[in-house]
RNA sequence: CGGGGUGUAGCACAGUCCGGUUAGUGUACCUGGUUUGGGACCAGGGGGUCGCAGGUUCGAAUCCUGCCACCCCGACCA
């Protein structure tokens, strides 16, 4: 492991990049635009992974899983969504390799091997999940069908970086079907507070619930609800969708349902996800010029125990110790790892476990076996303390409370502080331009003008905020009447 | 997909302009020893299709052509 990072305020992007291949979260591959999830990242995931499906299973829904392939004619039955993806599918055109003629060493596709039809890489699964689903439903007694999978899909993008844009990506789809409007507008509203509350609650980043505009909601649907979250350079980054897709899908695909006086009702849609992206919220969210941040409900390794010890009699004192320390911790149901690896000096260790991001670090040296006492470690604030043994184990379950309370709330105080209110064009730029974060002004409602302020200063209306400033007023570009104001910012 | 840049040991780089012994440095790695309260030190050692494929040449990391990958800036997007 090489020394030191790039620093965040010299070079954001590049301090990014290297954190996530240091601190062993991911790296390119030899696939363009796909990354290798490495054990140390994957682990994050799998935290997240578990505690959303959690979420979902508590709110009714049953995982299942569907195909990779899309046959092209089910994949552009609904028209808007097809159009909206068609630009980024991977599209499998042959179904054999052979030999090439020309040099055996070598493989071909083979010509005589076309498939009758192209089958599209899932790019999302509306599609399949919707022809399928018109073979589940049949009366108002199958509804609602909620649905969740865990999947990896394609979309060619052309620019990728690690987790916040890759040409593959791991996610989980929902896909539900309702009889009633109100149903599955009640359902796209409560996912949308799932991943809000997961965000906030596990991951320790403040979001902004609200509606996407016209131009910006997922092709297919009537309504884009999103979660947006503000990373410390001020850039937003969409971190969830939860989408209402009206009857879209259902007549697309002719999914009907006879109601309960026998007629026959097309079925009410949704569908919401969140990604790996969210590592690179995540990431992005919390931590330093050291590394990573973890706040602890997500972190692999809560606590890491080093030793500092000269010769094998004194270590093995040291790991008696540590040894019943982790069984006392891992009893309260915390992670714990003892390091007592004799090739790294302390001081080695103490700098990789913060490029990890581990929340709190334990030292046990020749002084504290003297005095009973361990030196204590956040690695948020590096406060370091030397705490009596038992006083230490003791504070530790709590402490990991604090600090996950914490990195939220300074996500959340940078977040409102980053959040300007204007409604001077001038000041507008300034903000955007200069200062970044989130700006509320507003907005006439109309495309051109949203088209027009991107052109001008790279910022989109990154939504409609549910709890924002509903008086109207003057629109900030064209001074025409806006009934309430948006949070506009530079988007990843 | 456009503009720019980079590709040499696991990683970071020098060497390329101006072709010429055995391709070098730091770090990481292996062995032995001394060390250990914030990225240890000494000694010895191993590791290279110089991104890939062609070409020019007596001779190519170096020159030419094509391709591939990655990074930065744009357009597109979760």
């Amino acid at each position: 492991m090489s020394k030191g990072l790039p620093k965040r305020s010299e070079n954001y992007s590049e301090w990014y990049n290297e954190l996530v291949k240091k601190a062993d979260l991911a790296e390119n591959s030899a696939v363009r635009g796909c990354m290798v999830i490495k054990p140390y990242g994957f682990a994050i995931w799998e935290k997240m992974q578990q505690e959303l499906d959690r979420m979902f299973k508590e709110t009714g829904h049953q995982n299942a899983y569907f195909p990779l392939f899309v046959p092209k004619s089910l994949f552009e039955a609904e028209e808007q969504n097809a159009e909206g993806f068609a630009k980024e599918c991977a599209v499998v055109t042959h179904y054999r390799l052979t030999n090439d003629p020309d040099n055996k060493s070598k493989l071909i596709v083979d010509p005589k091997a076309r498939l009758e039809e192209e089958l599209v890489v899932r790019p999302t699964s509306e599609a399949v999940i919707w022809n399928t689903y018109k073979n589940w439903i049949q009366s108002y007694r199958d509804l609602p069908l909620l649905i969740n999978q865990w999947a990896n899909v394609v979309r060619w993008e052309m620019r990728t970086r690690l987790f916040l844009r890759t040409a593959e990506f791991l996610w989980q789809e929902g896909h539900t079907a309702h009889a009633t409007k109100d149903e599955a507008i009640t359902e796209t509203k409560q996912m949308l507070d799932v991943y809000a509350q997961f965000v906030e609650e596990f991951m320790g980043v403040k979001v902004l619930k609200g509606q996407k505009t016209e131009s910006e909601k997922f092709a297919g649907a009537v309504d884009t609800l999103c979660i947006e979250a503000m990373m410390q350079d001020g850039k937003a980054l969409q971190a969830g969708t939860s989408h209402f897709l009206g009857q879209n899908f259902a007549e697309a695909f002719d999914v009907k349902f006879s109601n309960n006086e026998g007629k026959l009702e097309y079925v009410w849609g949704t569908s919401w996800g969140v990604s790996t992206r969210l590592m690179g919220a995540l990431i992005m969210a919390h931590s330093d010029d050291q590394g990573l941040v973890l706040p602890p409900k997500l972190a692999p390794i809560q606590v890491v125990i080093v030793p500092i010890f000269k010769g094998d009699d004194q270590l093995k004192q040291i790991s008696e110790k540590a040894d019943t320390i982790t069984k006392e911790l891992r009893s309260k149901g915390i992670s714990v790892k003892y390091d007592d690896r004799s090739t790294h000096k302390p001081g080695w260790k103490f700098a990789e476990y913060e490029l990890k991001g581990v929340p709190l670090r334990i030292a046990i040296g020749p002084k504290d076996m003297e005095n009973g006492t361990v030196e204590l470690a956040r690695r948020d604030t590096k406060e370091k303390t030397v705490l009596q043994l038992e006083e230490a184990v003791a504070k530790i379950p709590e402490l990991l409370e604090t600090m996950q309370a914490e990195i939220f709330n300074r996500s959340k105080e940078f977040t409102s502080s980053n959040t300007h209110e204007t409604d001077s064009w001038d000041e507008f730029k300034d903000i955007i331009e200069n200062k970044g974060g989130f700006v509320s002004a507003h907005w006439d409602g109309t495309a051109e003008t949203e088209d027009k302020i991107k052109e001008l200063t790279k910022a989109t209306i990154r939504c409609i905020p549910f709890d924002g400033d509903k008086t109207s007023g003057k629109c900030i570009l064209t001074g025409n009447p806006s009934s309430q104001r948006v949070i506009f910012a530079k988007a990843y």
